[in-house]
DNA sequence: GGGCGTCTGTAACCTTGGTTACAGAGCTGG
DNA sequence: CCAGCTCTGTAACCAAGGTTACAGACGCCC
């Protein structure tokens, strides 16, 4: 747990902290908490009380609202140079969590305690900072939000597939979960989209045939 | 449009301005337009850029995602003393508004320009109130989400008619409007709460016969 | 009182998406 | 090679919510 490479890892990735006063950086590598999660942990969930605010080192943390049959609608996620709305939110607001932090593969990060956070937020630098995360966040939520309330699971579908690529490699499941679905209803899709001639399928990988078909579909 | 009433119904209402030092004040009073809207007016669009931060001394606005095909989902409402999340995510992220605002009522707003707001969150005291109402919005469109996603229609009802005393005098349609869906479901729903003994319905009225009925629906 | 607009009740029907229940395909390691 | 795993295909059925189409109720104004 030395601190001086977490520090380098942390500039790098969040160049703004170089903006900061000398002050604010020493407070930081000084009370920081440098912590290694694997794949797979619950870091935070629903009315837990927020810790502390956590930069994203390595990995990635998914955040996902939880249904109470188990099924889970993912939020977004927080990526290394990113920072977590909800965690943000709660610090603020000192509220409890209201969705569930989950790591998506072996995870660092380093997570400033509250006061700690409220004082960097003193600093024109990274308050710019969190505002502008706040307000990318913000928009996706409200992507989503139009998403589950107006959009229908096909057209919801093809937004997902578009824009990774050609060939995807990965399993129904997969898809099924990052629409809070279930898998039949997407190998149900998915045919429907193969017989319109829009994707190809095989095991554990979609092609994209006609990408406009799709954009057209997804965009209806 | 004198600025000196608006001004202190302002302070009234945003008691946090008061903290707020001599010069920022004075800057706030000499840019700041006071606009007065009548009920229904489209405030905001989406895909409009953000002109200014809007203070509402009187009246409300309602934002709400609109549908393709003309349906709507309220997000949430602004009223006297409080902010408008969307507006401030708009302008600290320079991105366009991605929903709508309509005025309930007849409504008097003190726009405030881009750049002023800009300055004002230098302020400590308004900064930290801008971050306070974003945290509690987070909160709300958290709540929504869960709603939209995971909740039944009965439910989300039945959430809807608790905490407004015990005669609602609202129709059908305003109660579909508030959940977004239409005004057979509505009637329909509410016609199995009556058999339930949980309401009781008369013309443009219903009485809430067993509250914790309601609540129990609402919660399962 | 009669006409009109709003509000409510209700039935038939449809679409979407979820559930249940299997069957088979393909890989992998012993 | 074959046992067992994961992944996929698919059909039957169901529930929720939306759409369409009326009919009657109530209130109001002329």
């Amino acid at each position: 747990m030395s601190s001086a490479p977490a520090g380098d890892a942390l500039l790098a990735l969040y160049p703004i902290l170089t903006e900061l006063t000398a002050r604010a950086r020493q407070r930081l590598q000084a009370r920081a908490q440098l912590v290694q999660v694997p794949a797979g942990t619950t870091v935070f969930d629903e009315r837990q009380a927020c810790q502390g605010f956590p930069f994203v080192i390595a990995g990635s943390i998914r955040v996902v609202k939880a249904a109470p049959n188990g099924r889970e609608l993912p939020l977004y996620r927080v990526t290394p140079g990113e920072t977590c709305i909800i965690s943000s939110a709660c610090l603020l607001g000192q509220a409890p969590y209201n969705a569930r932090g989950v790591t998506e593969a072996d995870t660092t990060l380093l997570v400033v305690p509250t006061d700690d956070f409220q004082a960097l937020l003193g600093e024109q630098a990274f308050r710019d900072f969190v505002f502008q995360l706040f307000s990318e966040r913000i928009a996706d939520l409200m992507q989503l939000i139009e998403e589950v309330a107006f959009r229908k699971l096909d057209q919801r579908l093809a937004a997902l597939l578009l824009g990774k690529g050609q060939r995807l490699h990965i399993t129904h499941q997969q898809l099924a979960d990052e629409l809070g679905s279930v898998r039949e209803i997407v190998s149900r899709l998915l045919k429907g989209l193969a017989e319109q001639g829009l994707v190809a399928l095989s095991r554990e990988q979609v092609e994209i045939l006609d990408p406009a078909g799709l954009r057209r579909l997804a965009g209806a």
